[in-house]
DNA sequence: GCCAACGTTGGC
DNA sequence: GCCAACGTTGGC
């Protein structure tokens, strides 16, 4: 599975939005709706077999829940051009599309949510980006070393 | 609910 | 191009 040059990833999501559960349930999902242009080039960044931690946001604790693999490489949003959908953006044209996503798959549910509060006890995640102060960005990537660590530590199936 | 840490928008 | 005002994210 461990393809060379594969990259790393962590994807945000609100639980109540959508989480690692309804991911489960659904096998594959469009990674519609995200808006800010650094994680959008992130996602454009992406290839297929791609794993990635998929991150509880705004939940109780916040943390790592399982992992997904990217499905499909980057393509257009289809929600940027829904005037119905809360993601729709009026200035983005159908001959150059503002904004991507990618299909993800589900991969692992962890038995036990990794904490952000223990990511951040952890000495050896130091410098992980999501365990900074402020760190809003909804797709980032992940350094081999600290994706390895959050697996050992979710005592996880999946091997990078 | 609060608010820090951003990112975006728009006047100039 | 600057920057103030505003909006959003997301932990707490």
């Amino acid at each position: 599975m461990a393809k060379r040059g594969m990259k790393l990833w962590l994807m945000k999501s609100e639980p109540d939005v959508y989480s690692i559960d309804d991911l489960a349930r659904d096998g594959t999902e469009s990674w519609e709706g995200v808006r800010n242009y650094q994680a959008r080039n992130f996602m454009r960044e992406m290839a297929e077999g791609d794993l990635a931690l998929f991150y509880h946001s705004n939940a109780k604790p916040p943390g790592v829940a399982g992992v997904c693999r990217i499905r499909r490489e980057a393509y257009p949003d289809d929600t940027q051009f829904d005037e119905k959908s809360q993601y729709y953006d009026a200035k983005s044209k159908k001959e150059d599309p503002r904004w991507s996503m990618v299909d993800v798959e589900f991969v692992e549910k962890f038995d036990e949510e990794i904490s952000l509060q223990a990511m951040k006890d952890d000495p050896a995640l130091e410098g992980m980006r999501v365990t900074q102060k402020g760190s809003r960005l909804s797709v980032q990537p992940v350094d081999k070393k600290h994706f390895k660590r959050v697996l050992k530590m979710a005592k996880a199936k999946t091997k990078v």
